[in-house]
DNA sequence: TATTGTTATACTCTATAACTATA
DNA sequence: TATAGTTATAGAGTATAACAATA
């Protein structure tokens, strides 16, 4: 077997995107829990419910649309929310299948303390990086974002044909 | 609220990492599971050990750590590889606590067939980007990566400080 | 019939702690 | 006492399916 053919999990970009992604998430997520006793799901609903005017509200499809998490765990992230009473949930008016869900003023209030700590965690980690550095990562993995969504959306036996191993 | 108050989740580092790996490793993990009925942990385990001579073998810890899978799950993995016959384990003969594990000559083929898979899967991945912008992407993410170790390499109360909201 | 959302089931991941065998 | 590894427990993530209410 020669040098070349060895493979090197830690140069593969599925293993090293996951390591990292997952190495930033549960710092985040423990910061999170410590001091608002939250997880990182119900943390995303916040911050898109945070996002809006005071007489506007969401459902939980555009939720989970909005946060890239799928409706059973929106449904019970924010059930955890309901009890925790940082959201509220009406029923719509034209549409009485869907929720509107807002923040409680308690809600609004974690919005406005957990956003400051989510910026200040995210500059610590893009210090590494100068601005225009930043800028051609934004770039590079929007591309990447963009090219694995296009992957994943292709039926099972194209993405076989695609990867020459069917 | 400004237009730059409001939080932009979809912008956000630590969210755009997540998803991004999870897309990929989702999609990955489809693929191995349908065909090696595998998941991604024992696949990285199949990995580190395929790339070892045949007389060689790896510890539990010394998997964890090629792996970035904890012991515990290390463990775990590793009852179903042997469960499916593609690891063996032997008991270190000078210190006796340790496993030695290498794969079974089943658990090399399936590493031989699926390297070449992983290997076409991260092809398409890149093809999103040229040769040389995956050396810049090789590059930032290194140094995104080494940030990240440095920050949860910290004391809780550390982190407070550098992001100044204790 | 299709969609919104909840509930049920099952498996994996993650973290912690307790435990054993050995050093 | 410390380390390697396993087992137990529990909370959370993930995927699927079934279901009720509504459209």
């Amino acid at each position: 077997m020669t040098e070349q053919d060895i493979f090197a999990l830690n140069r593969h970009w599925p293993y090293r995107l996951h390591v990292l992604a997952t190495l930033v998430s549960q710092t985040v997520a423990t910061l999170y829990a410590d001091r608002f006793s939250i997880t990182i799901p119900e943390w995303r609903i916040i911050a898109v419910l945070g996002g809006l005017d005071e007489d506007e509200a969401l459902s939980g499809t555009a939720i989970s649309a909005l946060t890239a998490i799928d409706r059973v765990q929106v449904s019970r992230a924010m059930a955890r929310l309901l009890d925790a009473d940082l959201i509220v949930r009406g029923t719509g008016q034209t549409d009485r299948r869907t929720a509107r869900v807002s923040l409680t003023p308690k809600g609004r209030t974690v919005y406005q303390q957990i956003v400051p700590l989510a910026r200040a965690f995210e500059a610590q980690l893009m210090t590494a990086l100068a601005p225009a550095e930043r800028e051609t990562l934004d770039r590079l993995v929007s591309r990447l974002q963009a090219q694995a969504e296009a992957i994943a959306a292709l039926p099972k036996e194209e993405i076989a044909a695609l990867i020459g191993t069917d």
